[in-house]
DNA sequence: TAGAAAATCTAACGACGTTAGAAACGAGGG
DNA sequence: CCCTCGTTTCTAACGTCGTTAGATTTTCTA
């Protein structure tokens, strides 16, 4: 039956207007106004239909949290072509931070505690890879050999999350925060270079 | 009037009892526990006792991060007895993290972006100042001058919290954060040591 | 076009933060 | 001792939240 594929395709259509409605309910008014009522609204449907999609608040904004990892991606993909690995890794931490500043309601969410480690993990899985590949050419071509390749990693993702996050937990603004990180991963990678 | 005296004893105190009681919540059963019903059961009275003490919740809450902030310096003062001023700092921030995987939830509403960011710096200044003490001192004894005192400052603060942060955020444990915040501090101030 | 199946809505539940007004309590003077 | 007055505390409610059951409307099939 040709219906059944359209009803499948249409269910699909709503699905994804209820995620791009909360993106934009998130992105616009913040954390406090996703609520299940407030997106229906947004697409012009009542609250029930959330949960003909999802199966809980919690599994829609996971959704969101996938979401903005990819588009966190995105960015960092940008600056992944400048040649030179050590500028490279330098652009790419300024342009999540960069990222964090523009998307700071999808960014909290994504950093949530609320969120399922797990399922963040997943959904960062793909931005970890990135990270591990950047670290593992920037070694090699430096001829470093890192103590732990898994703390190298862990250290430089904390390090830009925790000044990222500074952009909203502080006072700093968002230019600030993208200069700080720069010199923080400049700051580690020559500490590496030099063997500390 | 010495009734009045005790009158204003007796009402510090319960607002005491309304703050010891809501950590308890906090720390043993989360943030999702932490309601104001909860709290007041916790005392032994009915939710509307809070907003005596309390503009609302959030007031409430802050007074949560300030205390949390209080027990993070007693603990960071712990490990601010070594001689050595970089192992100093190393400790400093081991016992930062270790902080946050001993009083994880507490850790959290420190953080957490739903909390005033001017109240939180407010609670937070102790701990600033003693790390901004910690890095005059180090700069000092090193014979280094920082490109920028006040960035060096941010990034170490935002270099623990990350590192801290990813103890929940992500599925490592607290020793092994406490030994990654202290190789990565133990690098950056190499970095800086050798002037990156 | 009647009846089955799917989509959608209405109405409600319990819990939340919060507030207004009633009740209970304590102290001081007749 | 009782009675008033001010304070403390509670009861009851409002509006909003996430969520679900059941009725209702829409859509397709035979």
């Amino acid at each position: 039956m040709a219906t059944s594929t359209r009803r499948a395709r249409e269910r699909a259509s709503i699905r994804e207007r209820i995620i791009e409605a909360a993106l934009t309910v998130l992105e616009s008014e913040g954390t406090a106004a996703l609520t299940v009522r407030r997106i229906a609204t947004e697409v012009e449907y009542t609250a029930p239909i959330v949960y003909q999609h999802f199966a809980n608040k919690d599994a829609l904004v996971v959704e969101l949290v996938a979401h903005g990892y990819r588009l966190m991606l995105d960015s960092a993909r940008h600056a992944a072509e400048e040649p030179d690995i050590e500028l490279r890794m330098v652009k790419v931490g300024s342009e999540c931070v960069r990222f964090a500043g523009e998307h700071p309601h999808l960014y909290q969410i994504m950093n949530s505690p609320a969120v399922d480690a797990e399922e963040r993990t997943r959904a960062a899985q793909p931005a970890i890879d990135l990270l591990r590949e950047l670290i593992g050419v920037w070694s090699r071509t430096h001829d470093v050999v890192l103590a732990d390749f898994d703390d190298a990693c862990e250290i430089i993702w904390g390090t830009v999350y925790g000044i990222a996050s500074l952009g909203f937990l502080g006072t700093i603004g968002n230019e600030r925060a993208r200069h700080l990180v720069e010199q923080a991963l400049r700051t580690v990678l020559a500490g590496w270079r030099t063997g500390a």
